[in-house]
DNA sequence: CTGAAAGCGCTAACAA
DNA sequence: TTGTTAGCGCTTTCAG
């Protein structure tokens, strides 16, 4: 006999009967608002009734509708994230900070690769438009104006990374480049290197153009004119970098060490570098920018600078939740500086034919 | 004498009147119920109408509100999407892949990362039900049979990676572990090893086990039985790849080729090989799982064994999607199958003191 | 301190 | 085909 299971038989929690706040508010014999005073936790509730309206919420494991809340208030409590490269461990990095940071203060995060193509950027911005997020982070490391456009003119509180326009509402994370740089630069040049190549990120990125400067004036400092045959351009990919090598491999006045726009730069760079059988620092030194992860495990090591993810996604965080909290525009002025610091490890030596007697065997 | 801008002086743009459908239709002269027809593109409407509906929006740059729709329509257009590590570079090519499928379908996506701790787990479960999630893709490779029943009591559906337990409204993505880890256990057979270690992942996961089995069971397929010291526990991090290589290495019968669990463990392994001075693939062969991106430029190119990201997050996105879209569970019976298929790179080759003649200089 | 009632912005019957 | 109306689940005045 085949038993169909009749919807009698259901265990004692009717999940069948829709679920909200007026449900909770019948059973615990109170009415819906102090039912959504207790979930909210307005402390003029009286204990009584709201251990017993947290009884029933527990007993029928009551979850509150995120969306109508939203809804009447105002608030969604929902920032959106935007980030160039997802598939880039800098980001991740960063978006687990920032992740953290926001569900701990109780928001919500909309991620959004953009991977540099400014369609996609603009239906990101659309659908966090849609969503209506309270602000969003834009972690690109350069930006379209016409699509911040679109979120300055509704008003959303906004965080750039780097470069962004000076405009209420809008904040801006400054990173120190020239500080990392230069220490990278002078480590290089007191190893008694000063042919000292740079391959730079995408040039149509602020970013790429500040450290690029950061570079060039760094080796200025050090009374070194780089020759303009050092400095190529990179895509901050693993790709990128290994093209990069190549072009500077070909050239006649071969650089003796090269810095990196990006760690996955570097990586690139380091790959090609082993294709064509030179040996990483004897032959050439390399340093990186970001201190991702894998830096650590790169053969050899990679010497690199450090850009604190978790500083950025804090900073960022706080910028956007004091835009929020506080209407008063001056509150959120606050300045967001994030430094950058060579980290030694072992991709740098000193030149070829140079020291021998201090080279480790 | 310093002038104020008054707030008359604004450009055309109102842009302080509260914008809504009813806003849009009484300027389009329309019901509000034309609006949301004209939005959501219901093909009854009057194209003239329409059109002055459009070019209101248009002019307005008028976005409609997701919360306000979501609440009425009951579709949240919502998925949440659980990975393990975001900071382990094969979820974020995954989460890559999901999103963009996700988008081009009308969904957004929540993404978390629960770092393995349970607790976080539990929260983003909680989080993702407050916001109505219509479905959620645990990429976890392991999930806490009690988290997974408060998404199951609600009948929200899901898909599982790997493993999850055989109800309806749950789909799982079975990977075919046993093919990839046979070839590469076969490829190093076929090099003339016999000791072939074993690095497996954080063993109360089921990914783990199973990827364990594969391999037992591929080494009996060769006429081997695993020597158990062959075998160690990894966690799926650099840091445990390096440690188990370390206990591999103080071991009495020496593997002569390690498999490792996924490519962060292999390149760990590469790493303590590197610092221990030992050769790859001279001395030792070395194996990855998972062929992330940077798989190809690690010293040497590892040779892997490949889990299509592109193909687990389509199988994983339409697999909720259709048990969303079709309310009969049958139709969302659809089988899933991962397949796995090994790289050879250049970390694998002849055991040591084998073949010579054969070897490249 | 608690409850009644008025919406938040939108969709979906149902009428017209 | 278009408009009217009743809510979606919740917060928030405003009385009591």
């Amino acid at each position: 006999m085949t038993e169909n299971p009749t919807p009698e038989n259901q265990p004692q929690n009717d999940a069948s009967e829709r679920m909200d706040i007026r449900t909770i508010a019948r059973l615990a014999n109170v009415s819906i608002a102090t039912v959504s005073r207790t979930i909210n936790r307005v402390p003029t509730v009286n204990t009584k009734m709201a251990k017993r309206v947290w009884d029933v919420i527990e007993k029928l494991d009551f979850v509150p509708n995120t969306q109508a809340r939203a809804l009447v208030s105002g608030r969604s409590k929902l920032f959106g994230l935007l980030v160039s490269e997802i598939t880039n461990p800098f980001f991740p990095e960063l978006i687990q900070g920032f992740e953290e940071i926001a569900v701990e203060n109780g928001y919500e995060i909309l991620i959004s690769s953009t991977n540099h193509d400014p369609k996609r950027m603009s239906h990101c911005i659309r659908r966090m438009l849609e969503r209506k997020v309270e602000g969003v982070a834009i972690m690109t490391f350069g930006i379209e104006e016409p699509l911040l456009d679109q979120l300055a003119k509704r008003k959303v509180p906004l965080v750039f990374i780097d470069v962004g326009p000076d405009r209420p509402g809008i904040s801006v994370l400054k990173v120190d480049y020239h500080h990392g740089i230069r220490q990278a630069v002078q480590h290089l040049a007191a190893l008694g290197h000063r042919k000292i190549a740079f391959v730079s990120g995408p040039m149509q990125l602020h970013s790429a153009q500040s450290r690029l400067a950061a570079y060039t004036r760094s080796m200025n400092e050090c009374g070194i004119v780089p020759d303009p045959s050092w400095i190529v351009e990179g895509d901050h990919t693993l790709e990128g970098g290994a093209a990069a090598m190549e072009k500077l491999l070909a050239q006649e006045n071969l650089a003796t060490a090269v810095l990196c726009s990006n760690d996955m730069t570097a990586i690139g760079v380091l790959h090609k570098l082993y294709r064509t059988g030179k040996r990483v620092p004897d032959d050439i030194s390399v340093i990186g920018f970001d201190d991702i992860h894998i830096a650590e495990v790169t053969m050899p090591p990679l010497t690199t600078i450090q850009m604190s993810r978790f500083e950025i996604a804090k900073a960022a965080f706080d910028a956007l939740q004091s835009q929020v909290e506080s209407p008063n525009a001056l509150i959120g002025k606050r300045e967001f500086n994030i430094k950058t610091e060579l980290i030694v490890r072992e991709s740098t030596s000193y030149p070829r034919g140079t020291m021998e007697h201090l080279r480790k065997k």
